[in-house]
RNA sequence: GCCGAUGUAGCUCAGUCGGUAGAGCAACUGAUUCGUAAUCAGUAGGUCAGCGGUUCAAUUCCGCUCAUCGGCUCCA
């Protein structure tokens, strides 16, 4: 005689054993017309799920996260049945759920087009308007084994093969089609009602590139087609961030074939970069950094030294000069412990920090190249601080305390944070990694803020803490790390006298705040869709004139402007003011300044935002303050 | 690097089922001097990514290369 515990608190007592669609139906037709799964003491389960004992139950509808995540992979299962009706030799593989999707890995001896796509929606519709009925049925492992097996499905097979054999093994059928699966899903293909398939792409089996590529196909699936619509307009939305194009249509850089992956700046997109740039050197300067600058050719044998050409001997770019192999630096790391080891150094140098802003070249693989955000040549707002054993905890406090302060003055609140331990192939002893491992936990625990533990995702010389942003489009993108090296220091020969006059090797902290300035310009321009902070605009305002008559005068005010420190330029074109307005807006400049003349009589600008708003008449002095005002968030 | 798609004027794109290409915007010239998101008219602009093949003829068909885009793998 089960007693049901609902989640307001109430009970309902029933005669017989009852599945949860009972429950749903006992309170309400609507209920259970809008049941598409249950939790029962917790655990996710199927509407068909029969409790014959007291059981606490949560009705799950698509009106919980748990309710759409059901959906979303019910509709992977549909899209795989409707695969294996339009393509019987395909065979399926794997289907998680994604952020706002899915994806289901197939082995097919084609690619899939999009044809194909349009013509696998339409079945899945078909299917939904069979409204068949989606089953569970459990099996033992070895005959869950057999059964895929005799249907061709290898993949299927192999990944039941690694369940323990004691396991039982639940599976889902739909029609013909059966998958093994750990459910619950829905209770009828009915159910799913709003789903769009959006790409295909390989992948390869098991996430391994030494195996076979599948052809994987993407989709999303929402509770009704207001959110999907809802979501494909977002999307749209997200493509108009793209930093690829605001950069071509503000005129910030381009790329081109000569030289893959390396960026070719234009006067507006430098001019950001320079502003960076300059605004990291004064913070590292205030926070005891020194900066240095080193070569961007050095022997091979250094690298040799380091390890990297061992390990990354492929993504280096070499040169090579009377009978003498060289690299072009991919990191910064060996020529800054050339400088450290310059002079005797002693405990009472260290902590010692010292920067550059040194341009790296790394020979990325072609595939993996992405606009500012992946490229072949960047530059680093790249440090690293030789200390003691002891002094890491309180440099890496120091360090993620500096790292926030300096996203907060760039908008961005929003930061992921990983902590990545010990691979497996690495240097050092387990000793050392404990501690080090133990001293960045520590660090970040200081901070309150929430993290992730990767284990196995650390460097081979040290475990590092990783700071992350996403993009428009929901990607994520490392910027900041701070790395601890137990090996390099040693492997190039860096010491220092300790206080007993010993000879010490130091420790040596990798540490990057906005990593490669182009990949953090490019999430800067996704972040603000191209409208940049007053201060880092590299066009803070433009003067334009409503006829000749005011050309002499938008003059003066324009040098009166730069004169302060401003990026200012003119339009006295021969065009229409709403002309000129609609393409500094569009150019996202900051402030617009319209002169006619009535401001050219009173002394004053006419100014408007990019925004559109019309901020009045003031004097020049007055805009001066408050753009003083404007720029002044973010310096110290 | 792997899988797939794409590459046409400065930009965004159309087009040619094989007969050497077109629009809008931008540019240039002229007119207009017009007060808050596009003034009008005219002109010019392309080895159709590169190389090779098939063909009387290739931007179009085929092959290779390069780049870009979407994923996968990788990322000191």
């Amino acid at each position: 005689m089960p007693v049901i515990t609902l989640p307001d608190g109430s009970e309902r007592s029933f005669d017989n054993p009852v599945s949860v669609y009972d429950v749903a139906a006992s309170i309400g037709a609507g209920l259970a017309r809008a049941a598409l799964a249950g939790r029962v003491n917790g655990e996710l389960v199927d509407s068909s799920h029969v409790m014959d004992a007291d059981s606490e139950l949560a009705i799950i509808t698509d009106r919980d996260q748990d309710g759409l995540d059901i959906i979303r992979h019910s509709t992977a299962h549909l899209m795989a049945q409707a695969v294996k009706e339009l393509f019987p030799t395909a065979q399926v593989t794997i289907g998680p759920n994604i952020e706002d999707g899915f994806y289901y890995d197939f082995s097919y001896e084609r690619s899939f087009t999009m044809d194909d796509l349009a013509a696998i929606e339409a079945q899945m519709k078909k299917l939904v308007k069979t409204d068949t009925p989606i089953e569970r049925q459990v099996m033992e492992r070895d005959e869950a084994v057999s059964f895929f097996r005799e249907m061709g499905e290898e993949y299927k097979a192999e990944i039941i093969e690694d369940i323990p054999e004691d396991q039982h093994i639940s599976l889902y059928q739909q029609g013909e089609f059966t998958d093994l699966c750990r459910g619950p899903h829905v209770p009828s293909t009915g159910r799913l009602k709003a789903f769009k398939l959006m790409k295909v792409a390989g992948a390869y089996w098991r996430g391994n590139s030494d195996n076979e590529m599948l052809q994987r196909i993407y989709g999303t699936a929402w509770k009704d087609k207001k959110e999907l619509k809802v979501y494909l307009h977002r999307l749209e939305e997200a493509e108009k961030r793209d930093h690829r194009k605001i950069g071509k249509a503000q005129d910030l850089f381009h790329t081109q074939e000569e030289a893959p992956g390396m960026v070719f700046w234009h006067d507006k997109g430098w001019q950001v970069y320079i502003v960076i740039q300059e605004y990291i050197r004064n913070k590292l300067r205030n926070h005891g950094y020194q900066e240095v600058h080193t070569p961007q050719v050095l022997d091979r044998s250094l690298w040799e030294k380091s390890g990297h050409w061992e390990k990354f001997g492929d993504m280096i770019f070499a040169t090579q000069s009377e009978n003498r192999e060289y690299a072009i630096k991919p990191m910064n790391c060996p020529a800054h412990i050339q400088i450290y080891n310059h002079g005797l150094k002693s405990y009472r140098d260290l902590p010692l920090r010292m920067a550059e802003f040194g341009s790296c070249h790394r020979n990325e693989p072609s595939g993996t190249l992405h606009g500012l955000m992946r490229v072949r040549n960047f530059v680093q707002d790249d440090a690293h601080i030789f200390c003691t054993e002891e002094q890491v905890l309180s440099e890496v406090i120091a360090f993620n305390d500096l790292l926030f302060e300096v996203y907060k003055d760039f908008g961005f609140e929003d930061v992921l944070i990983k902590l990545s331990t010990r691979p497996e192939k690495r240097v050092g002893s387990d000793e050392t990694w404990d501690k080090a491992e133990k001293a960045l936990e520590e660090a970040l625990n200081e901070t309150d803020l929430e993290w992730e533990l990767q284990p196995g995702e650390g460097a081979f010389y040290g475990p590092k803490i990783e700071y992350s942003l996403r993009d428009c489009l929901n990607r994520v993108w490392q910027l900041g790390t701070i790395q601890l090296d137990f090996s390099m220091p040693e492997r190039l020969g860096a010491h220092y006298v300790s206080e007993d006059n010993s000879k010490q090797t130091p420790v040596m902290l990798h540490r990057a705040i906005l990593g490669s300035l182009e990949r953090f310009i490019g999430i800067l321009i996704e972040h603000y869709a191209g409208a940049l902070p007053l201060w880092l605009s590299p066009q803070q305002l433009v003067v334009m004139n409503i006829t000749d008559r005011q050309a002499e005068y938008v003059e003066k005010v324009t040098q009166s402007v730069k004169k302060h420190g401003f990026r200012a330029e003119m339009d006295l074109r021969n065009e229409k003011i709403g002309f000129k307005i609609r393409e500094h807006t569009l150019r996202r400049v900051p402030y617009l300044l319209v002169v006619g003349d009535r401001e050219m009589e009173n002394g004053t600008v006419a100014v408007r935002s990019r925004s559109g708003e019309d901020l009045g008449s003031m004097s020049v002095e007055e805009l001066l303050e408050k753009m003083g005002e404007e720029v002044s968030v973010g310096r110290e």
